[in-house]
DNA sequence: GCCATAATTGAAAGTGATTTTCAATATACA
DNA sequence: TGTATATTGAAAATCACTTTCAATTATGGC
């Protein structure tokens, strides 16, 4: 699972004629290693701790080629920052987000992707992708 | 409609011992008679055309308090400008964002609305909000 | 290995959107 | 009216990135 996804990334870098380096490798590593839905900041913080010369530019710049490689997505909570999960090809899921701790549920659902497909086709829309967010608040913050 | 949402609009103010003010009226007037979906930056500019003197900030925190009254809907489509949207008291509805062009259609599914609350309540969840948009190419963008 | 070439890095400066500060001004209501 | 309090616009500040740039490092060919 981790191997896979390093073994794209490796193949990512190589077809794209960029380097394989030192802070890529710990960046991913990390990353790989992290919850889901880390932010950019989480995840330098993170980073920092075992490896204080990683520049933050270097964090952010990587996370991006994660992204292109299809490795990860970045996500947007609606809390200004910048999110990345880990995310295995041809994988998806959607989100149910408790606005009381923040705890983040991921769930898919086939007969809702039918369902946007045929409102898209109704509209003369080809989707390439969505967002789908379902925000309140979870057992627990219900009280 | 316009008038409903004036005084709606009145009265949060008045019930939270705010201020009625000739910004606050211009901006409410220019934004209930602009297209949805306008990005803070667009009514701004149309404000200043008649309105040389309101200020960003202004019209910032007005936006704020249109959301906060429940006459208008904040919306992001992850270009990195904030949109309001005006919107009527128990009235909802998603998007399909065409890529190509900018184009939004508004669209309402029952059927989504339905699965997601059944979702959420399979994880235990109580659902406040959700965002649902879909992204592709419209018709014309199709080519 | 050693070199040339091109990509990468971290620190710092720059951006763009939004927010805050603050002194001047306007509103509400006694 | 007068007075307390909210509001305003301009400018400065903030926040989350993004870019710049000189120094450093990978890589592929000898
Ligand atoms: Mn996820
Ligand atoms: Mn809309
Ligand atoms: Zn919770
Ligand atoms: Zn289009």
């Amino acid at each position: 699972m981790k191997q896979a996804k390093k073994k794209i990334f490796q193949e990512f870098i190589a077809a794209k004629g960029l380097k394989s380096t030192r802070q890529r490798d710990i960046i991913l590593d990390v990353f790989l290693s992290s919850d889901r839905h880390l932010s950019i900041e989480e995840l330098y913080l993170k980073l920092r701790a075992k490896h204080p010369g990683i520049g933050y530019a270097t964090v952010y710049r990587t996370l991006k080629l994660f992204a292109e490689s299809g490795i990860a997505r970045e996500i947007h909570f609606g809390d200004g920052q910048t999110r990345y999960e880990h995310l295995a090809a041809g994988e998806h899921h959607d989100h149910l987000v408790c606005t009381g701790c923040g705890t983040i549920v991921e769930f898919e659902n086939e007969a809702i992707e039918q369902l946007q497909d045929e409102i898209a086709a109704g509209y003369g829309f080809l989707i390439k992708n969505h967002k789908l967010e379902l925000y309140g608040l979870c057992a627990k913050c219900r009280g």
